[in-house]
DNA sequence: GAAACCTACGAAACCCTTTTCGAGAACTCT
DNA sequence: AGAGTTCTCGAAAAGGGTTTCGTAGGTTTC
């Protein structure tokens, strides 16, 4: 039984592709990588030997020599969470591309566990390290004496001088806003979630500015208390109780805006042509199954693990971190559906 | 401004750690790594310069040695879906509590890209691989001509000679029934998703053994479409339309039976109490948001991450794959909520 | 005081690849 | 025919660590 290719075995080494081929070495690894003065048929040779025996140059060895492994290190606090991963595909999507792959770490949310993973990663010698938060809220630095960049995503650095990317939650709640006046909405109520979250307050405060650029004020105080369909229902019963005026409801999660939905319909509100509502994340299994289907602030996630990738390769590159630093906030994004604007 | 480590510089190397504490390149490998015959004191001298001025022991040099990386690759051909996930959580953390560290590549579906990622994998020299589809059906296997184990994970590998772990989707089909049989229903629909999903039919079909191992029939046909709310509202009106008499539906998915939830809500039937509702996924965001809270079938996929890895380490072992191929099908449990027994 | 033995350390080989530099061969030119 | 070019190839070093084996020095034993 024997297949055509060696199993079980590593591939061979360039030196048997050498020996094989009657060369040296040195010819060998030149014949193969298209450099320095092989003749046509000297090449040919070697390759030809190099494919029939499967070779594969390791990459171990060349990374040793070249002092850069093409490996970067993406430390995650919290796998679970749903935000980290459209920001790990982007990540991967930026750099898979070329040569870079991904080692990828969680933390549990363990600050131990994390000293520990980016022990490993070091030792591993990666050229860089994107460390992803699973909130929004300031988290402290890795420090500034890592022998590789770091970029924060999601979650920024508390220290200003390292290189953060995070959604711009307080834009994200003008625009909600925004679009619920330009819907023709003025009387207009907040229901967001867990106090304890500065997404929570910088939304908050994004509905605030808008509301007051328009000369118009919240029915009613912002209502926090936690991320969830359950909230928002018993909130929105609340908020028509106190406020039987309200035309719209911006709220802080698409759950929540659920749990909103929910209620208006037991309380016989039509959506979107009596009260309109809005929800945050754009978490389509919930946005997209809602009756009606649920319009929502889009924080680009995706995007925002291409631009963290990107911020890292530029900080690996020559001449790296040029005024980069700081927190960058990327813009969000409007996506506009039934439950604020009526089907035609 | 000198820092107290050196910054965008890579650590010392093993032969400037003996060079400052005055001994040989391989005493001091010794003296740090705990080997060979070295003095008390040598030991401390060395182990003490190497901390002073951070020395961390480069991986590649070693790996490149040992002819072991303690690597893994994953290979996800989706990383949007969300079953992916909480198995690359398992297989994180078996490994991760170890010496291995995971290198994650999402091939996007795309076979191509996955032959790509491939290649970079045994590039880098893994000393295995996960391979993690999106579904439960069946996928081409990678074949045997590879240097390194694999293990196929959720979707099955087409070759039986393979190692693939899956959940088993027909005992859960059994488990959901069983569980309504047990609450006294005997009137009994089945709403499920997309038929070209090997998931669906699996399903369906221990659905219809534990009916039958009952003595009973489904009420109607089961009833295939799509895995959303929308159409387990939709496919709800059907079935009690077409028979009213049913006292419990056995869905296909979680967002499925949220649907269900809605339309028997609309209809005016209590829940559980007219008709008992069972979810599949058990998908937290959904069942525990639900009114009521949502029983459904948990397919413990964190569990099969890990039991992936173990299957991995096994294989990557001296002795491996004795007997141990083949499909594996986990058993799923069941969580039971308000869907299905009423609250006391 | 010589033989036997331990202990502590260092020299060198090895893992695999890339790159530099030098050497020989073949060829051209005068 | 000798000098100068141009090609093609190989030897050797480098990268950072581990391991084997040899050896110098000191200690014990008879």
């Amino acid at each position: 039984m024997h297949e055509g290719q060696p199993a079980s075995t590593y591939p061979a080494t360039l030196s048997e592709v050498a020996k094989l081929a009657r060369v040296s070495v040195s010819t060998a690894s030149k014949a193969i990588n298209g450099r320095g003065d092989v003749s046509e048929e000297t090449r040919r040779r070697v390759v030809e030997t190099a494919d029939r025996i499967g070779f594969t140059p390791n990459q171990l060895a060349r990374s040793l020599l070249a002092g850069r492994t093409g490996t970067v290190g993406l430390l995650t606090s919290d796998l679970e969470g749903r935000f980290v991963l459209p920001i790990l595909m982007g990540a991967e999507d930026a750099f898979g591309a070329g040569q870079v792959n991904v080692f990828l770490c969680d933390a549990r949310g363990d600050a131990i566990r994390e000293q520990h993973q980016l022990k490993a990663l070091l030792k591993r010698r990666v050229d860089g390290i994107i460390v992803v938060g699973r909130q929004t809220d300031a988290r402290p630095s890795l420090g500034h004496s890592l022998p590789v960049p770091v970029v924060y995503a999601y979650a920024p650095s508390e220290d200003p001088s390292d290189v953060s990317l995070t959604p711009d939650n307080e834009a994200g709640g003008r625009l909600a806003i925004e679009h619920l006046l330009s819907c023709g909405r003025s009387r207009i109520g907040h229901i967001t979630g867990d106090p304890s979250y500065a997404a929570a307050h910088d939304r908050a405060r994004g509905v605030r500015q808008a509301l007051g650029a328009a000369g118009l004020e919240l029915r009613g105080e912002p209502m926090f208390s936690e991320w969830s369909e359950r909230w928002g229902r018993d909130a929105a019963a609340m908020l028509l109780d106190q406020h039987p005026d309200v035309d719209a409801i911006a709220c802080g999660s698409d759950q929540i805006a659920r749990g909103v939905l929910d209620t208006l319909r037991d309380l016989g509100r039509r959506v979107p042509e009596d009260v309109a509502v809005i929800g945050y994340d754009n978490w389509e299994v919930l946005t997209t199954n809602a009756r009606p289907e649920l319009t929502s602030i889009d924080a680009n996630l995706q995007q925002l693990g291409r631009e963290s990738a990107l911020a890292l390769f530029k900080a690996m590159g020559p001449n790296p971190a040029q005024g980069t630093d700081g927190v960058r906030h990327l813009p969000v994004r409007l996506v506009i559906r039934g439950s604020t604007i009526a089907r035609r």
